[in-house]
DNA sequence: CTGTGGACTTGTAATTAGACCT
DNA sequence: AGGTCTAATTACAAGTCCACAG
């Protein structure tokens, strides 16, 4: 199937293939192990792609097919949908997607989207072949399917994303240069911007969501923050445990037909240029190259121009705050830039490879450096040794404080905490201080003037509140963002981090060690060539080193201050198109991997037997990355935690119990506890009982492997294949799986719920974890008490509808006091509500027990190709912002113009 | 090859904003 | 209109992976 697709005439859509995939969900069941099971059973089972469906989708979308495509698409593309937030109304399932243009009217928001596009009908009946390859886990492989395809060629298709960086980059660089360098001056002077320096994303976000520049102009609308919050808590995390799902048996296609090793070297695999062209490729696949989604920039603009307009006409009601902003941008930056700029950045945006190493990031390159912590104040507030006073000098105190306020943390309960703590005051106190241990030290006069302190801010009103708030708003400003290539980003995290003891996870050999001062000689800055030099902030000090390096994206970054070999960066935000165009990249990396994983798992399962050791090794390791989502696992330092991933598993860690299943047990990474059992095809639990053969508890699993080796071999399966690929690419793939299979007609929220079991999954697939709140069952009992209470309303209600029924008057009140005679009708409306409310009550419940462990956030920020969300909320009319909120709406910029077939 | 510096992504916990009650 | 509680954001630790030197 996957073949014929690519033929396909359907030029049109091509530009999204939808491609179904093939590689259908699996149901395997997880052995839970042990595991208490957590509330609801059901869960341990979720589907799974199997592994054996390969799928060879050739997705090729057109694109591929010969030059079609790029004509094509192009044209045709221009209109994609694009989601408008909140009011967004998408097409309805009608496959094709032709989102038709009356929902635009519906909605008074133009909606741009796809509505333009003209698909071919017959898109939409493509064939989706998926439906057999779907299989049940247990099902063995289907033999035919296996074809694998051939890979079409891709080289044209895209193209431009083609085209080699230095190309495109030429083309804008000049026009980027000189307007930079114009705005260089007035960005550094001022920063009200002008809107035209609003990078996409920003602007997006700006006009339907808020505009970040009024932010600074205007007062935020924000209240003052300090609210005091309480204690510090810490939670052991640590062990949660879970089901999750594994697969069972995976199968595996039979014709494997591909050896691996392809002897052709691989080209990097970071530039995606390569992929595209690495022909070289061994297994071969069908590369399908993806693209999709590529709108123009100056389309995507466009559309954001517009969306503007609707939102603010229809308001946002998520949002909040409308901009007013607009105002304050100056016109004439604005026409500046918006000549080039635009150009400019849409090419930016979607052509530069990036990451590529050694390649160039940026043409120009604009901030103004870091802000640092303000200088420590003392307080004068006397610790006590051996309950006397005593006296400690700022430096002192500084350290002394910082250690009271980790009173009420698990860190205290920690001696090497104490440990380090101790020996890195010492030193500041002195060999010969009064203070010579740590027991006879009380810190409580600190520890409490703390506490009255975090008091007395959130005591603040909320008018001081807000004052300080916009005090420190005015004083960031102007680090927050930096002008790349014309076009002004935000800045991720442009403060210096502040001194304290350090915090590490798990049983971090450093916890507790003093994570001294940054100081502006610690810290080199990144910037463009002919952008002005940030002064340092800290008068009569110096940076220790200025760089104009543009094969690199930070702008700043120091040593760290615990481990010296290791480096904190200050990199521009995640709604940057830089990160953008890199996210994408990562997401088409993993789409690519969709039509090689076949012959993948083909080739690493007839490995499994095999009696090199090291490739067997490998096999099995590979086996474990795909089937279960593990870490790569490299090498660990001993000063740090120990926590280990695939390549470093002990022997200790897995448990096998016949007859094929595969009981794990190790500390994961943040030292997140991993507890799963699975089944396993029988040639890898016999190969795992030989690797564990004459070693000891603590030894090396696969002492023929580390990571290098691992992704070496993984490059020769597929350019730019790594261990980390496989986990955007089964969380991807099992989102699009699941929502695709699950989503039923109904109303939203019963979509939105739908989308969130995919989402847990998903984080039960990788083992996203998080701590119980503290309040946890307190909220519960809360819940409890409320459905209580609205159960004994009800009670009630009933009672006096059949009153009314009778023509009686209703009973009193529990407090005695009357009520309104209501008509039966009236009533029975009453009891209806009451009921939808309860129910609705007894649901969030039991979520909120279903997801008091798992963290859905990780997933969605860093694995689910947001445009799978996307694609599925135009489908089927989900307002993307319930989905996406501010923050991600602003990173996923690049994924809002997506075709609503996209597959991924 | 291997070790290591370097750059960037991923991840959980802490903090804060602001939605939600009352 | 203030307090509570949760969702969003920030902080910063901890991974991954690449390139290059020895």
């Amino acid at each position: 199937m996957a073949v014929e697709a690519s033929d396909k005439p359907h030029v049109l859509d091509g530009l999204y293939d939808d491609d179904d995939d093939d590689d259908g969900p699996v149901t395997f069941k997880r052995s839970t192990a042990s595991k208490e099971n957590r509330t609801s059973s059901e869960v341990r089972k979720s589907t799974f792609r199997n592994h054996d469906g390969q799928s060879y989708r050739q997705t090729s979308d057109v694109r591929t097919s010969n030059g079609q495509g790029s004509g094509l698409r192009k044209g045709s593309s221009l209109p994609k949908g694009k989601i408008v937030p909140s009011g967004m109304v998408s097409p309805k399932k009608s496959s094709q997607g032709i989102s038709r243009a009356s929902s635009s009217h519906i909605n008074a928001y133009p909606v741009k989207s796809s509505i333009a596009k003209t698909k071919s009908p017959s898109l939409g009946d493509k064939p989706k072949p998926s439906l057999e390859w779907k299989i049940p886990s247990d099902v063995k492989e289907e033999s035919n399917s296996i074809r694998h395809l051939i890979g079409d060629n891709s080289e044209d298709s895209e193209d431009e994303d083609n085209r080699p960086l230095s190309a495109r980059l030429k083309t804008n660089s000049n026009n980027a240069n000189k307007e930079a360098l114009a705005v260089v001056k007035k960005f550094s002077e001022d920063f009200d911007d002008d809107d035209n320096d609003i990078p996409l994303s920003a602007r997006l976000k700006n006009s339907n969501l808020e505009t970040s520049s009024s932010k600074y102009d205007d007062a935020d609308p924000k209240k003052p923050i300090s609210k005091v919050q309480k204690g510090l808590k810490v939670a052991s995390s640590a062990s949660i445990k879970q089901e999750r799902p594994s697969t069972l048996s995976v199968k595996r296609p039979l014709d494997n037909k591909a050896s691996l090793h392809s002897s052709i070297k691989k080209p990097k695999l970071s530039n995606p240029d390569a992929l595209i062209s690495a022909k070289p490729v061994p297994m071969k696949p069908e590369p399908k190259v993806e693209d999709d989604d590529d709108v123009p920039i100056s389309q995507r603009m466009k559309l954001s121009a517009s969306s503007d307009k609707s939102s603010s006409l229809k308001k946002s009601k998520n949002v909040t705050k409308v901009n007013k902003s607009g105002s304050s941008f100056k016109k004439q930056a604005k026409k500046f830039k918006k000549s080039s700029n635009n150009s400019e950045y849409s090419k930016s945006t979607k052509l530069l490879p990036s990451s590529g190493d050694g390649q160039k990031k940026w043409t120009t390159l604009v901030h103004n450096g870091v802000i640092f912590p303000p200088p420590y104040q003392p307080h004068g507030v006397k610790m006590l040794y051996k309950g006397k006073p005593v006296v400690l000098t700022p430096e002192q105190e500084e350290v002394a404080t910082m250690f009271a306020v980790m009173r009420d943390t698990d860190y205290m309960l920690k001696d090497k905490f104490k440990e380090n703590f101790w020996t890195d005051w010492r030193k500041l106190l002195g060999k010969n201080h009064v203070i010579q241990n740590l027991n006879d030290c009380d810190f409580t006069p600190i520890y409490d003037w703390c506490q009255s302190e975090k008091e007395k801010k959130k005591q603040m009103s909320s008018e001081e509140k807000k004052a300080l708030k916009e005090e420190r708003a005015k004083l960031e400003e102007k680090y927050m963002w930096a002008i790349v290539d014309g076009v002004k980003e935000k800045v991720g995290n442009f403060r210096v981090e502040p001194p304290g003891l350090f915090r590490g996870r798990g049983e971090h050999p450093k916890m507790g060690k003093l994570k001294k001062r940054i100081c502006p000689n610690d810290i080199t800055i990144n910037i463009g060539k002919d952008a002005p030099i940030p002064k340092c902030p800290i008068p009569g000090e110096s940076w220790k080193d200025i760089r104009h390096d543009n094969t690199v994206t930070w702008l700043a970054f120091w040593s760290d201050p615990i481990n010296p070999k290791l480096f904190k960066y200050v990199f521009l935000a995640a709604s940057s198109s830089l990160k953008g165009q890199s996210d994408k990249e990562k997401y088409e990396k993993a789409r690519t991997l969709k039509g090689f994983i076949g012959n993948i798992r083909a080739a690493y399962t007839k490995d499994f037997t095999c009696g090199d050791i090291t490739k067997q090794q490998i096999a099995v390791a590979t086996y474990l990355i795909d089937k279960l989502a593990l870490r790569a696992g490299n090498e660990k330092d001993d000063d740090e935690a120990d926590t280990v991933g695939c390549c470093t598993l002990k022997v200790e860690n897995v448990t096998p119990e016949a007859p094929n299943k595969l009981q794990f047990n190790f500390l994961g990474k943040d030292s997140i506890k991993y507890e799963n059992t699975v089944e396993v095809e029988l040639p890898v639990y016999n190969a795992i009982l030989k690797f564990q053969k004459d070693k000891q508890p603590g030894d090396d699993l696969f002492d023929m492997l580390d990571t290098s080796k691992l992704n070496a071999h993984l490059k020769e399966l597929m350019p730019g294949l790594t261990a980390k690929v496989f986990r955007t690419f089964n969380a991807s793939i099992t989102l699009d799986d699941m929502l695709n299979k699950d989503t039923k007609d109904g109303d939203v929220a019963e979509k939105i719920g739908v989308y969130n079991h995919a989402n847990k999954q998903v984080a039960i697939i990788c083992n996203h974890q998080r701590s119980v709140s503290k309040s946890h069952s307190a909220q519960m009992s809360r819940l409890t008490e409320k459905i209580d209470e609205l159960q004994a309303v009800l009670k009630e209600l009933k009672i006096d509808l059949d009153r009314a029924r009778k023509g009686k008057p209703p009973l009193k009140s529990s407090d005695g006091k009357t009520k309104r005679n209501l008509t039966p009708e009236a009533l029975e409306k009453k009891v209806a509500q009451t009921n939808t409310k309860i129910e609705k009550m007894q649901r969030d419940m039991m979520t909120k027990e279903d997801l008091k462990t798992v963290a859905l956030g990780t997933s969605k920020i860093n694995y689910l190709d947001p445009r799978i969300t996307v694609a599925w909320c135009k489908r089927h009319e989900v307002p993307i912002e319930k989905i996406f909120n501010k923050s991600l709406l602003a990173k996923f910029a690049w994924a809002m113009d997506v075709d609503p077939d996209f597959r991924f």
